[in-house]
DNA sequence: TCGTTTAATAAACAATGCGGATTAAATCTG
DNA sequence: CAGATTTAATCCGCATTGTTTATTAAACGA
């Protein structure tokens, strides 16, 4: 915590006036005055200060006027023009990125539909270097229009030090790969985070999570993501590093040996072990072509019982990590995505029993687990996020500037 | 978050001061000014409020002067004599009090052994009450005197809410305990919390985990505790819940059931197993009397084959638990404490050693295991510290006063 | 057209932190 | 031993901030 200061105070009543702006837009200063509760002379002062700086706008269109008396309000939003942003999302199998306005509304996206696994850290940074360009140009934007890049991606971590410590994207460790990106673009100053992170942030802000200070994301991808809001913030391990859900074991060590998680239930390891039992048969012409997992859903469908049992054992694997996230936490919330858990109860099924199965009596009914069906963009809504909360400045949080070193 | 205000301006730079003047006191003005980045000007006038109101006294004697020219430094340090808390702790054979000053030194402290698991509520508020009203006539002062109450509990607190919503002290759920004890005490405001969490603000403010924002405490008593300091914030789950460690599964439902933490290395748990080890032996007589705990150490001292393994099994499990801790908060540092740990190796090597091995590579050297053994007093002192820091008041947390309803 | 009502701003005020000048209290020096 | 020196602490004036109270702005209704 820093100590406070006149432009410390400033700093926050300004974010909260964003914030309002953001979440509640178009709003007039009264409601800013009433949701904050700021003298409604300061939320003009606020506001004359945004207007100035061209980060919000006049919505001169009053709307809907519940009292028809009076001088009408004049209604504020955020200036979409404000700045721009690019939101990145590494995956194994391909990249995605989009442009966002100041309101992360996506203006233009693409997808590189490219295995990354085996690719160099520089091939890696030139393929995303050429889709942020594409992307920009696509938007009718040049690169100096952009106020910062965020990247995505699964694995640990380190955002304020721009280092991801390991991932499946890359092979080596602690790659520096925000510095790699700052470099690229030539005074755009990159960041990365861990890819649920932005995703736990698009909730929060535009999706099932929105006013809700306190929820879990479970990701089940290639990988296993794990995102938690606490208190209204990201949570983050000490120095800034996301936990990887992947990681977590779900089996002691004793008997037949300890498992990660990663290895019972991500969509990679449930398609490679669907692989083994329909090995030989009719049905593994589609694994070849990479179409595993909606194999694994159809023959879910038509109850086939080899692959009911895969799943049944990997949600029992997910669902025991989400007790124990659940005993941890105690979050209102848990918001589950992911193509696997398309598969109806056959997956989401065995993973609710097993919570409901493991969970203390005393937190029996504390959270309310849903499945989100994100679309393609919410990462990249979330990228976007994530940058322009540095660009609202929360002025409290460690979250602060990005430093490179 | 709350809006900013010049009078919140001054509640946290005055917290800042208090901080500094508590952590390194005796100290100067000058000093605090160097340490807290405030003004020389700022800090003679915060100082001098907080010597106005009697919370802080001059330490006249210089001491060791450095430069010995100029006009000498005043030191300033807490007023003991300022407040006066009572920390009471809840053990399942125990309850024991302590009354403190402002600067957390026990005045007077009582063990009362009393087995609690079978009383009713009424029946352990009634032993409280005259302990803590005992305590406090032995330290020379009366009720008048005493500025808050905390009591220390194992399980699952609420404690913004004053409840406790499950605990292996009380048949029932949802205890309000704090509203209980603060009617009792007429006009004195008790405060409930997990017994855990004090042990972690005491070693943060005088334990092994000075000045360090980042540390887990695991405690093996009767049952399982974990307390998590992050971003030097104790933190808790959503609603202020604590999280409970023995209920963390260790074992996937898979095979031959599941297991709770508890049940695999609690002290109870332990205990209760190698009780049936020796049952019918010439070492049953030990447990018999309670004393089953040092009959075990002193049969893994001798190297009781059976002993041995028993630990080891119960190792295993803590050290996956601790092992998943650290893959979600990454802490510098873990302590670990509970006389079940004073067994030397037997118990701590398997644990540092499954540890180990499950944690993912990129995680492998972020945490420091230590074991630590506590002094009895250093849970009251805990709970006088979390009484003492709603007085000091840190104005941006939701660390707020607590409003029983 | 003028009064009413509500929104937004302006003016006056109080609290705060800060920088520079000033005072306080010790030692050093000749 | 008296004045210079050094360091600590405080005083004074200033800039910034938020709030309260008063004033202006902009609509509608009669």
């Amino acid at each position: 915590m820093k100590t406070a200061d006149p432009e410390l105070m400033r700093a926050i009543n300004r974010f909260h006036v964003m914030d309002a702006i953001r979440r509640f837009g178009p709003i007039s200063r009264v409601e800013i005055s009433d949701r904050t509760q700021l003298s409604a002379t300061t939320v003009s002062a606020i506001t004359g200060a945004l207007l100035d700086d061209e980060l919000i706008i006049t919505h001169q269109l009053g709307g809907i006027r519940d009292a028809a008396r009076g001088r009408p309000r004049v209604m504020l939003e955020l200036n979409p023009a404000a700045a721009y942003v690019v939101g990145v999302k590494l995956a194994l199998d391909q990249i995605t990125v989009a442009t966002t306005n100041f309101r992360a509304d996506v203006l233009s996206s693409l997808v590189l539909p490219i295995r990354l696994q085996r690719q160099s850290v520089t091939v890696i940074a030139d393929l995303v270097e050429d889709g942020i360009r594409r992307s920009v140009a696509d938007a009718g934007l040049t690169m100096e229009q952009i106020s910062g890049v965020c990247v995505g991606l699964p694995g640990v971590v380190e955002r304020l030090a721009g280092v991801c410590r390991a991932s499946p994207i890359f092979g080596e460790r602690d790659v520096p790969f925000a510095a790699e990106m700052t470099d690229r673009l030539g005074g755009v100053v990159a960041t990365i985070d861990s890819d649920v992170n932005l995703v736990t942030l698009a909730e929060h802000w535009f999706g099932q999570a929105r006013g809700l200070d306190d929820f879990l994301v479970i990701s089940v991808e290639a990988g296993l993501g794990l995102g938690i809001m606490h208190n209204g913030e990201l949570f983050r391990g000490a120095n800034g590093l996301s936990p990887d859900l992947g990681d977590l074991m779900v089996r002691p060590p004793t008997g037949n040996g300890s498992t990660r998680l990663a290895s019972a239930a991500s969509e990679a390891s449930i398609v490679a072990e669907a692989r083994e039992i329909v090995a030989g048969g009719e049905h593994e012409h589609a694994f070849r072509l990479g179409r595993g997992l909606e194999k694994i859903l159809e023959l879910a469908e038509a109850g086939d019982p080899q692959i009911l049992a895969l799943l049944e054992r990997a949600g029992g694997a997910l669902g025991f990590a989400i007790a124990n996230l659940i005993t941890l936490f105690a979050p209102p919330k848990v918001i589950m995505a992911g193509a696997a858990l398309e598969a109806g109860d056959a997956l989401v099924g065995p993973i609710r029993r097993t919570v409901a199965e493991l969970l203390p009596p005393s937190l029996a009914d504390v959270s309310d687990i849903v499945v989100h069906h994100w679309q393609d963009d919410i990462w990249a809504r979330g990228a976007a996020a994530m940058t322009l909360r540095d660009l609202y400045g929360a002025p409290w949080n460690t979250t602060g500037p990005v430093v490179h070193r």
